[in-house]
DNA sequence: AATGAATGAGGGTTCATTCAT
DNA sequence: GATGAATGAACCCTCATTCAT
């Protein structure tokens, strides 16, 4: 029976991260009460503790499994049969989500309240975020779409920069069509800059 | 001595936004307490109240006198006497500080909340920074330093993206001397993308 | 033990209840702060709150339990053996408790601010007083106690004027004693007005 | 020059008192804070300090300064040339108002906190009262109308209490015509009884 | 393991009152 | 004498957290 009762916890731990994973992303972090995650889960505030200990732990667990469910899903994107612009465009749009859906500064903001968080996302997160980016922008660059000349660490630092600024919450939209002509806009500004490439077609 | 008199409550004003400001920027706005902040304004809480009626309002005036003192100086660097390029890179980080410095998220979560900064920030402080900063783009498409097919409103989104990453935390420190390394790097791929152009150098 | 915790989760309710209306009769409602009654109580300000929401809604559920308790005495005098007259001595002094003990206009002040309040005294409370009287005064016609060519309407009118001039707080004194006696003294007066009726005697 | 200041002085007296008895009216005394009156007076909270020196002091004033006016008017009508019942409505319709227009209770609720007050209602304004009522009920004796076996203590008593119960809130209402009809059903039961008269006829 | 109940530590807000000008 | 500004003491209320059952 041990098994069966496991498998209730571990269900029970998982709908207390979906309902507060909802929440915080509805209302930001810093307004959703351990109450109102209960109440959203169908179960007491105490549980929560009893799962928990505290709402920093259940912080940390809920940001753990959405980082990690997102890692994923950016390792299937990156692993695919993508063209090299296209995961370029996932990249910047589709990871854009793993912080920004969230409102990557109030994240970033607990972040800073909690080195557990901070631990794993630096060296369990960014450290194979980066090892899969690094292979991609070699990649890229072998293929001819990245200027050699360049470092691996500047082009990281330009996407992200890119991606944090898309990320922000006025620039994507509700709206998946109009977010793709953004992008189609967008990107060959990434690729050739303000200047342009008028010898040059994108994609 | 009526001025006098005046200057003195003006003064104490002043010392509550700047308290608030200061405040607002170390621990974010939900965080701060109107008692931290009047404490550390050297006054009561009541006073607070006497002064602004609610922490909401508070929280408007201070974002209010915050804006409004750095739209100022952002108009002087446009009208300055820099280049082109060393113009652009001001607004890239310079502008920055309008929201970046101050969370941008968090005071988002704020102006959200509260119609009337929403408001003063849409009519009153996005339609001048976006005046000055259109005229400054058609002057770089005279000057060369932008494709001129590209339209003015992809231009400014592109650069409001890349400000807004900027904008992020762990882009820029607090030691200009490797904010201005970093910007050098940066600005060729700002200019010429990823793809780069290696006929030409970049300043 | 289930009926147990029920129990000791009423028990704290009534005394939560109780608390606020011992102080509210001394001190009326406006003068009670939450944390008065929770020190009576012997509990904490927060438990009031888990239980009642806010005061408004604390003060709703302590006039309704006083109405509520104070009805049910009052069915209890209207349904006994009493002769008419001594069961409209009652009505008159006793229902005065109802309103009369608890400030009325102090209560009445609290009423118009409270919908809920005011939908209960209405429809339940004042529905079922209101019918418990109408028969009395039916049946005092009848027994010859109360001019039929008056409209049982002005009766209640006149009744209820007299109650309320009652229940003021310097008519009835702390004495038993001494409130029979004044009743003695009044009866005549409400039965036979100020002109009086010298062939009859009252009782 | 020092009249025509004192003139000054003693207008913004008044203006002070008129305008707390207003609002005094409308919200009932304890919801009116001083700013409100200070507001509705055009003058600065300060000042009513300067005049008054604590808001019980002006409440003091306040309900003095009604007092003392509500007690001319009814002097005014006694001394009239109303009949006897006519007089005898006044009193019991018009006297309402010295208690009752102000939430006759909420304005005890401070008497009984304000020996001042006390004082001065007990010995200037009830005693002159008193005296007034008593020759009215002796002459009332004498020309037949009441009962000469009553003592004037209970027939004072008696229409204390119907005063009071007429002065509460809900039985008169704000139109005039009304309420001479609700008068005119009311007036038999105060004089000759619930048991009536069917061979009289009220005036 | 789950919960209902209780609570301490604040946080926003109000208001009678004081004081320098 | 009048005032603008400042304040301390409460007050209502929220919430993360604990604990007995």
């Amino acid at each position: 029976m041990a098994g069966s009762e496991n498998k209730k916890v571990v269900r029970n731990k998982e709908r207390i991260i979906r309902a507060a994973l909802e929440l915080f992303r509805v209302h930001g972090i810093k307004k959703v009460a351990i109450s109102d995650v209960a109440q959203k889960a169908g179960i007491s505030s105490a549980t929560i503790y009893n799962h928990f200990g505290s709402k920093e732990n259940m912080v940390y667990a809920t940001v753990r499994y959405f980082l990690t469910s997102k890692l994923t899903d950016f390792r299937k994107v990156m692993e695919g049969n993508l063209t090299f612009l296209e995961k370029l465009e996932q990249i910047l749009m589709y990871k854009e989500e793993i912080f920004g859906q969230y409102q990557g500064e109030l994240l970033q903001e607990i972040i800073s309240d909690n080195s557990e968080i901070q631990q794993f996302i630096d060296s369990v997160y960014l450290v194979e975020a980066t090892q899969i980016l690094n292979e991609f922008y070699e990649e890229g660059k072998k293929q001819g779409y990245i200027n050699p000349e360049l470092s691996i660490k500047t082009i990281m630092l330009y996407s992200e920069i890119i991606r944090k600024g898309i990320a922000g919450r006025s620039i994507l939209s509700e709206d998946p069509e109009r977010n793709r002509n953004l992008m189609h806009d967008l990107m060959p500004l990434f690729i050739y800059g303000i200047v342009g490439n008028p010898g040059k077609q994108y994609l």
